[in-house]
DNA sequence: CGTCGGCGTAAAGACCGCGTCAAGGCATCA
DNA sequence: TGATGCCTTGACGCGGTCTTTACGCCGACG
């Protein structure tokens, strides 16, 4: 931002007392700011506090499940998550993966090697950057609040079925940026309705409906025919 | 028009045939168009030239060294690379992730996950899409935005319709290039439509009068009378 | 000098995609 | 069991887009 470069924050998250041990020391050693919690809602609540430049989750917390962690985190935030983990099955992996985690190292993992892969998730962070995240999105009729999932209209609430949200989450997520059919739809519905594009006929009228101030006209949420949809702040 | 254009690019580069055919069967199995290479100078030329969205790299090529590659990719791309490699020495990874590698897979590796890896890094690299200043195009009276998808001539936003905006993106994306007719007709309209030459010009025609200040005596999109068309800046 | 192929322009009809309304499933919950 | 909310699916009119045809122009070539 201004003020000089500050030392890029981590956050270790382990429900092993000595892991957690050796990694922030590690880390510390090399420059590194470190948050550490260990349980998924202490994540959570230390994500959302420390804004972290990058996430080392161990899964098989104790609380919570791995992947819920990982969408907690990725409902309004950005951040590399690379994931720790003893189990080596594929299907863990992929789930992970699948969940938006970044990487997915192994127990027992070489400490040289988790450091590369942190120094290639920041650097990638970094360098492709452009982090316009704002958590709220506003309009002349509307607000999008990302991360309590909440939309207002001329301040009162609105509230919308789950499909609705998410496809209104997707678009404000690429906010001037044209998405198109296909994406939207497996984003929303899955890989196998990547050519449903009906469904978003319906929807977007939905929204067009609780938010626009002319449904008929739309001014934020905009068809490009042949392409897909657009929002416009 | 057919499927064609919107499938994810992936180039595959490794030297053992028996790898690059489990590869590309199953990439182009679920939908992924596949570049291939079979060394290190032919990778750089088809990222040169194909332009992929991610690319799978096997360490150990006959005439570069992986981090050759890598340095070569890095110099001009952002592009996703997932090494892979039989050596699970860290040294290895390390040295790869550091010089520029998003990703690190051992040999002999679980197919679905090296899946699941690519489509973590062609999700990472589509979302946190921060190129903004890059992708513009801009010419003395039109500019052309390759992320947002939205063209403006003279401040004001001109609309193109699907169709209009294949032909263009493809000549922007390889301007001050001669791109021949075969070529752009296979890349908007599919493998079929090699020959019509017609549309070509009826497009074209389309696009100067919108974007050119003489339609007649156009400056940017220019014929190559025989050969192809080609965008100038 | 005439012909021919490639190119640019214009216009018209077929076709497809979009928006809209409404009805039918299918869960959840009282 | 009935009520409610949500997702899915169908039908239909309309406007925009693609395709196709027709024609004039120009340079190459015989």
């Amino acid at each position: 931002m201004s003020a000089g470069p500050a030392a890029t924050k981590v956050l270790v998250v382990d429900d092993e007392p000595q892991i957690l041990r050796a990694l922030r020391i590690n880390l510390a050693a090399r420059g590194y700011h470190v948050l550490t919690a260990q349980d998924g809602t202490a994540a959570l609540r230390a994500a959302v506090d420390g804004r972290p430049d990058v996430v080392v989750l161990d899964l098989g917390l104790p609380d919570l499940d791995g992947t819920e962690v990982i969408a907690g985190l990725r409902g309004w935030s950005t951040v590399p998550i690379i994931v720790l983990s003893a189990r080596t099955d594929s299907v863990d992996k992929v789930q992970a993966l699948d969940a938006g985690a970044d990487d997915y190292v192994t127990k027992p993992f070489g400490m040289d090697e988790l450091l590369a892969r942190l120094r290639a998730a920041v650097r990638r962070a970094t360098t492709t950057a452009g982090d316009g995240e704002e958590a709220v999105v506003e309009t002349d009729s509307f607000t999008v609040d990302l991360v309590t999932k909440k939309v207002r209209k001329d301040g009162v609430e609105v509230h919308l079925t789950p499909t609705e949200w998410g496809v209104l989450e997707v678009l404000v997520r690429n906010r001037g940026r044209l998405v198109a059919q296909k994406q939207l739809l497996q984003d929303v519905w899955g890989p196998a309705y990547a050519t449903e594009s009906h469904y978003l006929r319906v929807y977007l009228a939905q929204l067009r409906r609780k938010l626009e101030r002319e449904p008929a006209h739309p001014k934020h949420l905009l068809t490009e025919p042949g392409m897909g949809y657009r929002f416009e702040a």
